[in-house]
DNA sequence: CTGAAAGCGCTAACAG
DNA sequence: CTGTTAGCGCTTTCAG
C-alpha cells in the first residue's frame, strides 16, 4: 500500500519486488499453472504489499478473453428489470465473470449503440432484453460470434438463445380467467404502446382471448412516463367517468394497478364484486396493499438466473451447448380483486 | 453485414477492404485528427459494409485511456439506487464516457473485491455509495490515482469528492419537525443496522434531536429483507401492540413507511391526529397513496447527476479541478401525516 | 517448476 | 492529409 497513485503498478513492478520473473508473477496472481509454494508466496506478499491491481485491459488483450457479460434493459426505473439484474447477478456471482448493464429507455436506436458499445469490449456474451430489434442492432449480434441470450418475451424470432414468458399467452390467460368470473365490460390501461412490446402483446393477447367469448374491450388508455400509484389513480378515474359501466380493469404494470385500486376502495366501490382488477408483474413490493391484487408473476428473477446460466454454460470452452429457447409459464396470482366463486 | 462471426474482424481488415492504412482508418473512426472527405467516406463505407465494431480492449491499452466510469452501489433492488443510477447516466449520455455497474449487498468485503474487479479495468473514474469502506478498500481508491466521488452520505471523510446529504442531519430536522408538533413518544423502524449505515445515521440525528427536548425514543425495531409494504404493516402492527400510546412512528424508508400508514388507516386510526409518521427518500411511485406520506427528499436524482459531472470535469485532460464536496440539503416534505396546525 | 520471446489490436508520436 | 514505427501490459507458447 505503498504507491500513491501516481503511475499504475505493473507486473513488472511486482516482478522486480519480488525477485521473481513476470511471468511467474501472473501465473501466481491468476491461479494458472504450477508455482512453488515458496516463490508463490513472495510474489503474494509483495502484490500485497505494493498494492498492485492487475490491468485486465492488458491481460484481456492478450489473452483474447473478456470475463465481461453484457446486459442491456430497457429501464432501471420500475420494479422488473432489477430483480433481473439481481438474478443475473446472483447465477454469476462467484464465476469468472461480471456484468455490466446499459439502459437503453425503451429507444432503439439507443438500444443499437449502447450494444455498439458493449460490443467494443468483446465481452463473453450478451443478455438483451426483448426480441425487438434494428436491423443493424441484430446484425451486430449474429456477427459478434458470441452467444446472445433475448430475455422477457418469447413471441418471436429469437437471434440465438431465448428465456422469457409470452406476454401475448398472459394476455390471453387472463383473458380466460376474466370471461369465467362473468365479467364483461372491460377496460385496458397501460403503457404508451410502441415503448413497449410486452405490453403491446399482452394487449393483443387479451383482445384475442376477449375476441373468443365475443367480447370486445370497451374502453383504453395509454400513458407515458414512470408508472406510480397517482397515474393509476388518475387513469382509472378518467375511465371510469367516461365508462361507469366497466366491470373489469386490466393493468399493464402492477403499481397502476394498485393506485386504480386505491381509488376505487376510496370511493367505497365493491372489488371484487362491482369491479374487479388486475395488474401484471407480481412485485413483491406491494404485498401489504389493503387488497391483493390480482396479477401474473413475470418470472423476472428465473428469467435473469435462467440467461445467465445460459451465458455460462456456453462460455465455458468446453462446451458447444446449441441455443436454448426457455419458455417460463407465468402463473396467475390470484388475490382479493377477481370474483373467484366460480372458479372450478 | 458480412462477417458470419467468425474471427471478429480488426482494423486491418477494414484497412485491406479500403486500401486505407490502418492507421488513417482509426482517425476515421475515432473521428480524431484530419482526413479527406473522399478517404472517409471510402472507409466508413468498408467499415459498415463487413460490420466493423473497434476493439476497445486494444485501443484502450494503446491510448491508456479507458472511458469508463466505475459505479458501486449496495442495492438495486430498492427505489433508492436505480434513482441514482438515472442521473449518473443522464450526464454522462452522449460524452465518451461509460457507466459500468457493480452491486455490493451492503457487504464491505464484497465492496472491496467489486472496486477491486472494477479498478482492474482502469476506469476513468469511480462513483462508490458511502463513506465506510475496508481498509484495503480505501487504499485501492488512493493508490488508483483517478477521481473518486464518495455519493449519498456526507457524514465521515471522505477519500476524495463527496456528493450526498447530511443524514444524521435529516434525523436531526425530523427530529424537530415532530417536537415542533407536540408529538412526544416516538417509535422508530428500519433497516439492520450494521447493513445501512446511512438509515443508522439518520437515527442517530433523530435520537440527538429528541434528546435535546428531553425525549427518547420509546421503541425501535429493525428488519432486514426487501422493504415491502408488508413488512411496514407487520412492523407497525407489532410495535403499536406493544407500545400503545406511540404517537409518532419514523420509518427508515418510504416503503414499509407506506406499508405503516396503509395498516393504520385500515385501523380507523386518526392519521396525524393520534399517531404522525414519516419515511425517507421521497419515492415518486408512491405519490398516490390514500395520504400523502411526509418524507424527507433524499435528491437521489441530483447526487448521481453532480457526482457524473464530478467525474466528466475531472477526466478531462485540460481539469485540475480540486476535490469537491457537496452537500445537498434535503427537505422535508410535509403530506398528510404529520400535523402542521402548529407549524410556525 | 520457471523463464524468454512474440504478439494481442490498437494508437501516440513522429515523418513525410 | 497520410503512413510508419514502436509500444501499451499482459499472456501464450515454447524452451529449459
Amino acid at each position: 500500500m505503498t504507491n500513491r497513485g501516481q503511475r499504475p503498478l505493473t507486473l513488472r513492478d511486482v516482478s522486480a519486488a519480488s525477485g521473481v520473473s513476470e511471468m511467474t508473477v501472473s501465473r501466481v496472481l491468476r491461479k494458472k499453472g504450477d508455482v512453488s509454494q515458496a516463490t508463490r508466496k513472495k510474489v503474494l506478499e509483495a502484490a500485497k504489499e505494493l498494492g498492485y491491481v492487475p490491468n485486465q485491459i492488458a491481460g484481456s488483450l492478450a489473452s483474447q478473453q473478456v470475463n465481461l457479460v453484457a446486459v442491456v434493459v430497457p429501464s432501471l426505473s420500475n420494479m422488473v428489470f432489477p430483480e433481473v439484474l439481481t438474478g443475473i447477478n446472483q447465477i454469476l456471482e462467484g464465476t469468472p465473470l461480471q456484468p455490466v448493464f446499459g439502459v437503453t429507455d425503451y429507444m432503439r436506436d439507443k438500444e443499437e449503440r449502447v450494444l455498439y458499445e458493449m460490443l467494443s469490449w468483446r465481452p463473453s456474451g450478451v443478455i438483451v432484453a426483448g426480441l425487438e430489434h434494428s436491423d443493424a442492432a441484430v446484425a451486430m449480434l449474429y456477427n459478434a460470434g458470441i452467444p446472445v441470450v433475448e430475455i422477457m418475451d418469447t413471441d418471436g424470432n429469437p437471434i440465438d438463445s431465448v428465456v422469457g414468458i409470452s406476454h401475448r399467452k398472459a394476455g390471453l390467460d387472463m383473458a380466460k380467467a376474466i370471461i369465467k368470473q362473468g365479467y364483461s365490460r372491460i377496460g385496458f390501461m397501460g403503457t404508451s404502446m410502441p415503448l413497449d412490446h410486452r405490453a403491446r402483446k399482452r394487449f393483443e393477447g387479451l383482445t384475442e382471448g376477449l375476441a373468443k367469448a365475443g367480447i370486445e374491450i370497451e374502453a383504453r388508455d395509454f400513458y407515458s412516463g414512470s408508472s406510480a400509484l397517482a397515474k393509476g389513480r388518475e387513469m382509472t378515474a378518467a375511465m371510469l367517468n367516461q365508462n361507469p359501466d366497466l366491470d373489469f380493469l386490466y393493468y399493464s404494470n402492477d403499481m397502476i394497478g394498485a393506485g386504480g385500486l386505491l381509488y376505487l376502495l376510496d370511493k367505497n366501490i365493491d372489488i371484487p364484486g362491482q369491479i374487479g382488477l388486475a395488474g401484471f408483474n407480481g412485485v413483491e413490493l406491494l404485498q401489504g396493499l389493503p387488497r391483493k391484487l390480482t396479477t401474473t408473476d413475470s418470472c423476472r428473477l428465473e428469467i435473469g438466473r435462467a440467461a445467465a446460466k445460459i451465458i455460462l454454460e456456453r462460455s465455458k470452452s468446453d462446451s458447444n451447448q446449441s441455443p436454448q429457447n426457455i419458455t417460463l409459464t407465468p402463473k396467475i396470482t390470484y388475490g382479493d380483486t377477481l370474483r373467484r366463486n366460480m372458479r372450478s
